[in-house]
DNA sequence: TTTGCTTATCTTTTT
DNA sequence: GATAAGCAAA
């Protein structure tokens, strides 16, 4: 698409910014042209003789940044493809690879995603023996949560359980205990989990003011994109790396902040100003995007929100029809309703690609698929459950694992309990016993009890041990592991293996770009690949959480299932803050359209236990003044009528809306918090031999200060431990 | 110690 | 409808 110039510099601030330095805020609207402010300013630096490796581009997934520079060398050159950046999860890593033995990490250090911390979290909860026994306790997703939020608020474990998850308030000194276990083993087994990654190169910056030198001199500009998204761990890495020249410029939108439950905080954005003195704040307000109808409706949705937001938009297109509001007799009436209306559109003409659904949970598109499986309109679903988190995806995964390091202990134990026969019990014996060995591969290919397993155990460490030791490319050893993968495969699988056996060559497809293991791990982590990642997605209908919709636009957008119970989430439902995120969710989603919108929600909903229930139109949704909103009479036996009709029937929504079961738990005494710190005098001198849990033995080097040693391992080398995580005991 | 069966629980959103 | 805990039996 070429970008039309006099719609970018349709106002003379921003056209006199693009060319001077100093701290810059665009606060943009929906349809705005962001993204295109960004890619147009890239563009201009670099014509105007700028290095590109000198622009440091920040956003929120890989793909927008690719998308962007793909952009800018349109218009700037192909030179804008050498612009630094990308996210700033694999921006941070990138930065660790290089520095990390300065926050006492190796620079071999291994990601967690997101399960890979929620499996910890349940090993070290089990070994604790806080989870497991008949008493309720929080989930493990609730776990790593607290975890995240305590790091990225930076407050106390105890702030967080009381503002967040009162119901656990009194396993409050569990809950302290295993955050320092899992603070712990991350470090002592060189784990980074994605708050770490931030985490540890702020630290870094702050620390170490010659590496924060270099960095600012070799970032001129930095850039930031849905700077409404970024948490303050974000905020102030970026203050630091733009150094005294301050060249930064942020690009967001206050009313569309809705990640603030991983942290983000749209208050980085207006508080920009006062990080950045001198800071010239651009305001776009025309929309390029939608027709003025549709705008009418959103400005409706964001007008109810209980903070005032920082612009109003107007559309600059002619035209127009308001949203149509369907009311489903139930969820497979919508699902009906959608496809044939997708249908329809397909036959007016309008490309597949250019068509959207939009939902709040990944669930909530189950009856539609099937509609539309039926139909045979095809689709590609974005958001909800990723691929690497698969079962057989994880299998494989961890056998490569355990090649790479076969002391990881999650990744060991699944692929033993791959095996026949073979329990939690028999895989933590073998565990234990791998660690002491020098080389445990073939500690394993060679192991010895009378269980009638040995063989199996034998061969797998067999075909590890070969697989390592063979030198080959990346492909062909994941080709090796699937090879002996696959008849467990179409044993445990054996109604969708082939299924699954097609995921896992892609899998070894995607390995093909990478020639290192250890790299195709990390990018699995920090990437994950989306349905969509390749052409495959042409021709086909997008079905979407409204999270992953961010950043997009469609000709034909669905909003479906915006009844109570659905939308807002039930789970957001008691704090007025989460009600308020869900309502810039809704407004995200109305305005990823450019041409037709659509509502739509069923009068009857399925709920969990209860069965079928009559369903209210979603709070937001009632927001809306009639006259913005165009209803589609539906089939004849449903119940057209809009508004509270449909809650009449017995037993209607109210159930929904009874207190927060946590209410009552609240009340209960709180224990005082007895987390204590693991005693830090370590005694360490020059000289002394230490061991380590993964490095092995090594000599005391140097002693930094009372909480870091410089260590001489005698085979991985010197590294830099905080006596605080390491794990290391004189010997 | 492992497995297979039954039952409960609960389902946001994602780098 | 998927996943995990609980329990009984091999």
């Amino acid at each position: 698409m070429e970008i039309d110039f006099k719609r970018e510099l349709n106002t003379q601030q921003l056209e006199a910014v693009l060319h001077t330095e100093g701290p810059v805020l665009v606060i943009a609207g929906a349809g705005s042209g962001k993204t295109r402010t960004l890619v147009y300013r890239v563009a201009r630096l670099v014509g105007m003789g700028v290095d590109p490796s000198s622009i440091l581009l920040l956003t929120f997934t890989r793909k927008a940044a690719q998308e962007m520079l793909e952009r800018a060398a349109r218009i700037g050159g192909d030179a804008c493809v050498q612009v630094a950046g990308g996210t700033f999860h694999s921006f941070c890593h990138r930065m660790l690879r290089r520095y990390a033995h300065l926050a006492g990490y190796p620079p071999g250090f291994t990601i967690m995603d997101q399960s890979d911390s929620q499996d910890l979290v349940h090993l070290l909860g089990r070994q604790m023996e806080f989870i497991g026994k008949g008493k309720k306790f929080p989930s493990k997703a609730a776990l790593v949560s607290m975890f995240s939020k305590s790091v990225n608020a930076g407050i106390g474990i105890d702030q967080v359980v009381e503002r967040h998850f009162p119901q656990f308030t009194d396993q409050l000194p569990s809950i302290g205990q295993l955050q320092q276990a899992y603070i712990n083993y991350k470090a002592a087994h060189a784990l980074m989990d994605y708050d770490d990654l931030l985490l540890k190169w702020l630290m870094i910056l702050k620390d170490n003011p010659d590496v924060r030198e270099t960095i600012a001199d070799s970032y001129q500009y930095v850039m930031v994109d849905e700077y409404q998204d970024t948490n303050s761990t974000q905020a102030e890495m970026v203050y630091l790396m733009a150094g005294d020249r301050q060249n930064v410029m942020a690009v967001g939108d206050d009313s569309q902040s809705i990640y603030s439950f991983r942290g983000a905080d749209f208050n980085n954005i207006l508080e920009f100003p006062k990080m950045f003195q001198g800071t010239r704040i651009i305001k776009l307000e025309r929309n390029y995007r939608s027709t003025q109808p549709n705008l009418d409706c959103t400005n409706a949705i964001i007008a109810n929100a209980r903070q005032k937001f920082t612009k109003k938009l107007v559309a600059q297109r002619k035209g127009g029809h308001p949203p149509w509001l369907y009311v489903a007799s139930d969820e497979s009436d919508q699902a009906k309703f959608v496809a044939a209306r997708i249908r329809k559109h397909l036959h007016d003409g309008i490309e597949p690609e250019e068509i959207a659904v939009l939902f709040r949970a990944a669930f909530h598109s189950f009856q539609l698929e099937t509609a539309l499986g039926h139909t045979g309109i095809q689709f590609v679903k974005r958001g909800g459950m990723r691929l690497v988190d698969a079962a057989h995806i994880k299998d494989l995964l961890s056998l490569l694992k355990v090649m790479i390091n076969p002391l990881d202990r999650l990744s060991i134990t699944r692929a033993l309990l791959l095996l026949d026969r073979l329990g939690p019990k028999s895989a933590e014996k073998i565990y234990a016993e791998m660690i002491r060995s020098d080389a445990p591969l073939e500690y394993l290919s060679r192991f010895n009890s009378r269980a009638a397993w040995v063989p199996k155990v034998r061969e797998m460490g067999a075909r590890l041990l070969e697989l390592s030791r063979c030198g080959g490319e990346l492909p062909e050893i994941v080709d090796g592991l699937l090879q002996w993968y696959r008849p467990l495969l179409e044993k445990h699988y054996t109604d969708d293996y082939p299924k699954r056996l097609q995921e896992l060559m892609q899998l070894k497809a995607m390995s093909s770009d990478y020639d290192d293991a250890v790299e195709f791990l990390a990018d699995l982590a920090l990437d994950p690949p989306e349905p969509g990642d390749e052409q495959e997605n042409q021709g086909k209908v997008v079905l979407s959480t409204m999270h992953s919709a961010k950043g997009l636009e469609w000709k034909v957008v669905f909003v479906i299932s915006l009844a109570e119970g659905r939308f807002p989430s039930p789970m957001a439902a008691a704090r007025t803050e989460e009600l308020e995120e869900e309502r810039r969710l809704f407004y995200v989603a109305a305005t990823r359209a450019r041409d037709h919108l659509y509502f739509c929600y069923p009068a009857f909903i399925n709920m969990q236990g209860a069965g079928l229930m009559p369903a209210r139109p979603s709070r937001f949704l009632q927001e809306i003044p009639d006259n913005l909103l165009e209803p589609i009479k539906g089939r004849p036996a449903s119940s057209q009528s809009r508004g509270p009709v449909n809650t009449q029937p017995v037993g209607n929504a109210e159930g929904l809306e009874g207190p927060p079961a946590y209410r009552r738990t609240a009340e209960k005494e709180r224990r005082g918090r007895s987390v204590e710190r693991s005693a830090g005098a370590a005694g360490f001198r020059d000289g002394d031999r230490i061991r380590h849990s993964i490095f092995g033995k090594g000599t005391v080097s140097k002693i930094i200060d009372s909480n870091r040693v410089e260590v001489e391992f005698d085979a991985a080398g010197r590294k830099v431990l905080h006596l605080q995580y390491a794990n290391i005991a004189k010997i």
